[in-house]
DNA sequence: CTACTAAGCGGACCTCAGTCCGATTGGGTG
DNA sequence: CACCCAATCGGACTGAGGTCCGCTTAGTAG
């Protein structure tokens, strides 16, 4: 009763009325069909809606903006990316160190970014961006990866500075007005990393900063549980 | 004659007739103190052509987007922050050995974030922001003392790199949302160059990859030369 | 001084993201 | 089965960014 406070925009799912979860499906599937046929950024919201067979007052309502639907969209592909990297092998999944890690994320990410570089250009591009359910993910990642590397550094900090890297503004201007190689990117990524990040995590370090615990297998299970992350 | 063939926007002044140049005046003035009155994103293009004395034509011919014209109000203000880097007193300026160099630019910038948050949110935020002129300015710069640093390293990808940390879509997530201190950004960036950049020049290494010199007044020069930067 | 031309001007106009509110309907209650 | 309330729907409406094109004017040639 009282207890039902979640946003609707980031829990749809559950006590969601039938026909509010069908118009959902048609939106998303409208939203990819027309960004695949005609590219982002040729897509009106109205010709959306029209698509989809709802209101215009609908569409905004589930998705808020445009940028958030083609975020919604992207993120939909981007499901096996993330159980790749919680549960997946190594060493993007569990069980490599943490560097191989964390340089297996980037490449992987540079990888998906180069697959959508289209609805990239429509998506999120301002602060928001980094509120997105998405990137969120990617950060815990890459802090927990980063604290088990190594306890003593600023892992928020580090691990948003290190995703900014990957950001998709920089990858289409380097990829593409720069036309750097994909190749090279990841190489780039591979020695920043290197540079940043300690090769061995350090056995049994003094203390870490606030934290008690740390280890091989927190990643996976802090993300597992935070996870079902309807991006 | 058939000479003049450079783009209005990039080079406005030399063969700027006169009442084109007395409106980009008008403008840049209006808009700046608009800007300052109410804080940018509160101010329309219209309301800016009217406190101008222009037409709206006029104000999208000098300045293409609303971006674009917040970005030019911005740089005005960051002149001062171009002569400081390229010809000022050390550490920001030449003469201290380019890690420490790199480390001053990144706080000095940092600190012109701060003193701009209002204007950077209405300022260009996408890919194009790459290819903004005082963008390039801080690319070429970092680049240059990053090869100095370090001539082994690929400086144009690291240059983009670094500089994504100190992106004003970051800083304004970190900063406002995250709620991180001014000087925890700072002592984030000197960690990241800290491990980044090798500490000492190295004395005389084999060979520098393709530019053959190399030196601490290069900078400068280059920079000089290139320098007046409309911004 | 007059005529000419091309750059510059400006405001009507268009498109489109995003809002509002009255009509509709799902789904639980007596 | 009838009723009711709240969540949902949807299209008319608004406001702002950006474009277009006929008019004006600076600068030049004769």
């Amino acid at each position: 009763m009282d207890a039902a406070f979640d946003l609707p925009l980031l829990e749809p799912d559950g006590l969601e009325r039938v026909d509010a979860a069908r118009n959902r499906e048609r939106i998303l599937s409208a939203a990819t069909r027309l960004f695949d046929e005609r590219g982002a950024g040729c897509v009106s919201m109205d010709e959306v809606a029209e698509a989809a067979g709802v209101g215009k007052g609908t569409l905004f309502r589930r998705f808020g903006s445009r940028a958030a639907l083609a975020a919604a969209v992207l993120s939909e592909r981007e499901r096996g990316f993330q159980e790749a990297f919680i549960r997946g092998e190594p060493p993007l999944g569990p069980g490599a160190p943490a560097r191989a890690r964390l340089i297996a994320f980037g490449e992987a990410l540079l990888d998906t970014l180069e697959a959508h570089t289209e609805l990239l250009l429509a998506a999120e591009s301002g602060p928001e961006r980094y509120s997105h359910p998405a990137h969120v993910v990617h950060r815990l990642h890459v802090t927990l990866l980063l604290r088990e590397a190594d306890p003593r550094c600023d892992a928020e900090l580090l691990a948003d500075t290190l995703l900014a890297a990957l950001g998709a503004d920089l990858f289409i201007h380097l990829r593409g007005l720069q036309g750097m190689s994909l190749q090279r990117l990841k190489e780039g990524w591979g020695e920043l990393v290197g540079r940043t990040v300690p090769a061995i995590e350090p056995r049994s370090v003094d203390h870490a900063p606030t934290e008690p615990s740390a280890g091989a297998a927190r990643t996976a299970a802090e993300l597992a549980a935070a996870e079902p992350a309807e991006i």
